[in-house]
DNA sequence: CAGGGTATGT
DNA sequence: ACATACC
């Protein structure tokens, strides 16, 4: 089995990164001829339809019914960083993680520092490089965010992430509103792919890809105008083609393909390598059958390849190679977990373990990615205390990675349920639960170290995941909510519930559909948060960081109007804007929770498309607010609320902004009020030990908000 | 020399 | 629990 003494981990990327640098030129001509005559001969052996359809009569045509854009940002960690620090962007700039630079900015590109060089290579090809640590995710994440965010809120529900900085978005709707009924052309935006006298495809595609090349071009003029970050579009009829296309024009750039050309794409990419999804393992059985190169891939005959890497594989990347792919655009939804790591030379003590342990579990329960804990996101509204109670992780995950005498460096790992007495507390929106969760670490890293022994570890990952996804509080304000209906389920149901279940649940009865949930109340406020709005709490710490005082939200019908969210002008005004005005305009127009209000006059009003006009929708937004969820909150008192509960009175938990709460309609504020008085009544923990981190050190408590006030750039 | 995340499949 | 894939 271990033919390959390769140890998997970083070996692979290294693997990876000389895969990409011996990318060769295949002899394209030849074999974009002898490929484009396979395709409209189905009798060929060979034929991505007979794999796609295995051995059916296959469409001579592609299918390109779709439109699919898809977006790359530009040196995503750099950029990160030269936006946070300007005086970065005329200098070659690396990231830094440990001896790596993880990636490095266009001006240090010039110099031929790549990604995923070595610190010291990199200081050879260019002395002047300046570093800063990227080890630190967090504003990338934070960034990440806010660009699926606005993509999805202004352009598509449907946006599939990969990475912290490429998104797929389906906008096949869009473009078919805007199809105009006219013949009149459109002409293509920006870099086209293929000769432009390509043979007319009778489906109208061309017109959709022309129509969907303003459509990235306004999306990355939004980015930039909104968030001020710059990427790469890929316009095409499907993921793999979209991607691919993209980086045919970098950086800060886009580029449409035009149908008929996909061969000579594919054909020019050489490797096989380079197929999204071929990774090293697959790429090592191919070329155990011979197989190089695409223009391998796609003359290897259907049984062959099936007989090396299974008839599922052996599809897909017959599909593959010819440019086929049928694969949705999903929804990503929310994290489903969040991990925090570190690696080391050398960590040989138990307690050496154990600090290194602590210090990641604390930044997982502390970091921005809890919100609950966040000062700034307690005044969102009081409904969302009940969204970030819904997302409680109740699997922990300890995976190391033992420096064994032999060459391995591969990781072990172990989980367990977190404890329900964790749970309930995190529940509660209290996450100074380090002690119960320090001691299950305890265990499960005494499963993998024997501490007796000497020990040799150069890696600690701790992993909150199986986030539970259902509610155990919202009882009382189901009535606000009308029901959700027709929001499809498109995640897989739970295998496992864990045991702080409340709900049971019903998933074999009734429908197919593997919904989670059968408390249909739980579910329909559950859909609300976990499917349609994306992180809102995230974006809304956002909004009070940038001292955004006022927060409204809209209400709006559910399910047909999230569809396809945005209206179709493709000639809007661009232009720069400052980074304040930025911040408004980003957070202000993700204000967007997909909630229907049973009774109140909001969402009588005609409500139109809020999403797609940022101008409308701010004077929308100002009409909605007397009527409903405005907060005008203060923002200093906030620090300790969640650790001392004092402060407020007795009857609002400490993590809800009272600002906020009092401006909820009169009705709901005593329902929920009702609610926390039996809440506090059971639970009213005796010991909520405020955790010296949380409350006396604010550096260390909510990096991200120190992060933004102090811009402190260390590069250690 | 040897990041720091995520998701999904087996 | 581990493998493989993506960034
Ligand atoms: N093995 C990898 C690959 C990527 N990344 C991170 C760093 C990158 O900044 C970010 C995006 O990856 P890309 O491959 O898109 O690279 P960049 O965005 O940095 O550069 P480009 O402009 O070429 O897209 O993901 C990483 O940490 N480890
Ligand atoms: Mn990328
Ligand atoms: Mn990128």
């Amino acid at each position: 089995m271990c033919r390959r003494k390769t140890t998997k981990m970083k070996r692979s990327w290294q693997e990876a990164t000389q895969d990409d640098s011996d990318l060769g030129e295949e002899d394209i001509e030849d074999w974009s001829s002898v490929a484009s005559s396979i395709l409209v001969s189905p009798s060929s052996k060979n034929t991505p339809q007979q794999a796609a359809f295995s051995r059916e009569h296959p469409p001579l045509e592609s299918d390109h019914s779709r439109t699919i854009v898809h977006i790359d940002l530009d040196c995503f960690y750099a950029q990160v960083e030269m936006i946070r620090n300007p005086q970065l962007r005329a200098q070659p700039l690396g990231i830094q993680q440990k001896n790596i630079v993880v990636t490095c900015n266009y001006v240090a590109r010039e110099f031929g520092v790549t990604k995923l060089m070595y610190i010291a290579d990199a200081k050879k090809k260019c002395p002047n490089l300046v570093l800063v640590s990227g080890e630190d995710l967090s504003h990338y994440r934070d960034y990440s965010e806010k660009v699926t965010d606005l993509l999805q809120s202004e352009f598509s529900s449907l946006v599939e992430r990969l990475g912290f900085d490429e998104n797929f978005v389906d906008v096949t709707s869009l473009v078919e509103k805007t199809v105009p009924g006219d013949q009149s052309l459109v002409e293509v935006k920006g870099h086209t792919f293929g000769p432009e006298g390509q043979v007319a495809c009778i489906c109208g595609c061309h017109k959709r890809m022309a129509i969907a090349s303003h459509i990235a071009s306004r999306m990355r003029a939004r980015l930039r105008e909104a968030i001020g970050i710059t990427g790469c579009a890929g316009i095409a009829w499907n993921k793999l083609l979209a991607k691919l296309v993209g980086e045919k024009n970098k950086p800060n750039d886009q580029t449409t393909l035009l149908p008929g050309s996909e061969q000579k794409l594919m054909l020019s990419l050489g490797h096989a390598r380079r197929i999204p999804g071929i990774g090293h393992s697959m790429n090592k059985k191919l070329e155990s059958a011979g197989i190089v190169t695409i223009a391998d891939l796609q003359r290897a005959s259907y049984s062959d390849l099936e007989a090396v890497v299974g008839s599922q594989s052996a599809t897909s990347m017959k599909n593959s190679s010819f440019g086929i792919d049928n694969t949705a655009v999903t929804r990503s939804g929310p994290p489903q977990s969040m991990s925090d790591e570190d690696s080391f030379k050398l960590c040989a003590s138990l307690n050496d373990a154990k600090e290194r342990m602590y210090n990641l579990l604390n930044s997982l329960l502390e970091s921005c990615r809890l919100l609950d804990s966040l000062p700034e996101a307690e005044g969102i509204y009081a409904m969302l205390m009940i969204r970030k109670r819904w997302r409680t992780p109740l699997t922990i995950r300890l995976t190391i990675r033992k420096h064994s005498s032999a060459k391995k460096w591969l990781r072990e790992s172990r989980q367990t349920q977190i404890p329900v007495s964790a749970t309930e507390q995190i529940k509660k929106g209290i996450f100074t639960v380090h002690g119960p969760l320090m001691e299950v670490l305890l265990v499960l890293f005494k499963k993998m170290v024997d501490v007796e022994q000497s020990f040799h570890l150069t890696l600690i990952n701790v992993c909150l995941t199986n986030f539970q996804a259902k509610s155990t509080f919202s009882k009382s304000l189901d009535k606000y909510f009308s029901k959700a209906k027709n929001i499809e389920n498109e995640r897989k149901s739970e295998s496992e519930q864990g045991a702080a279940d409340i709900c049971k649940k019903t998933t074999d009865d009734s429908t197919n559909n593997p919904k989670v949930l059968t408390n249909q109340q739980d579910s329909n406020i559950t859909q609300l948060f976990e499917k349609q709005g994306r992180r809102p709490l995230q974006t809304a710490s956002k909004v009070l960081e940038n001292k955004q005082n006022k927060l409204s939200f809209f209400t709006r019908k559910l399910p047909s109007d999230v569809k396809t969210t945005s209206k179709s002008d493709p000639h809007q005004g661009d232009g720069e804007l400052s980074q304040g005005e930025r911040d408004k305009t980003a957070t202000l127009s993700r204000t967007r929770y997909s909630v229907e209000v049973k009774n109140d006059k909001p969402i009588d009003k005609p409500e139109g498309d809020i999403s797609s006009e940022t101008g409308p929708s701010f004077a929308k937004s100002d009409e909605v607010e007397k009527d409903f969820l405005v907060v005008t909150s203060s923002r200093e008192q906030t620090s300790e609320e969640m650790s001392s509960s004092s402060h407020q009175s007795l009857e609002i938990p400490g993590n809800v902004d009272v600002t906020v709460f009092k401006s909820l309609p009169l009705d709901m504020q005593a329902d929920l009020l009702r609610e926390w008085k039996v809440q506090s009544t059971r639970d009213m923990a005796p010991e909520i030990k405020t955790s010296s981190a949380l409350s006396s050190q604010p550096s260390t408590s909510n990096r991200r908000i120190t992060d933004f006030f102090t811009r402190s750039k260390e590069t250690r």
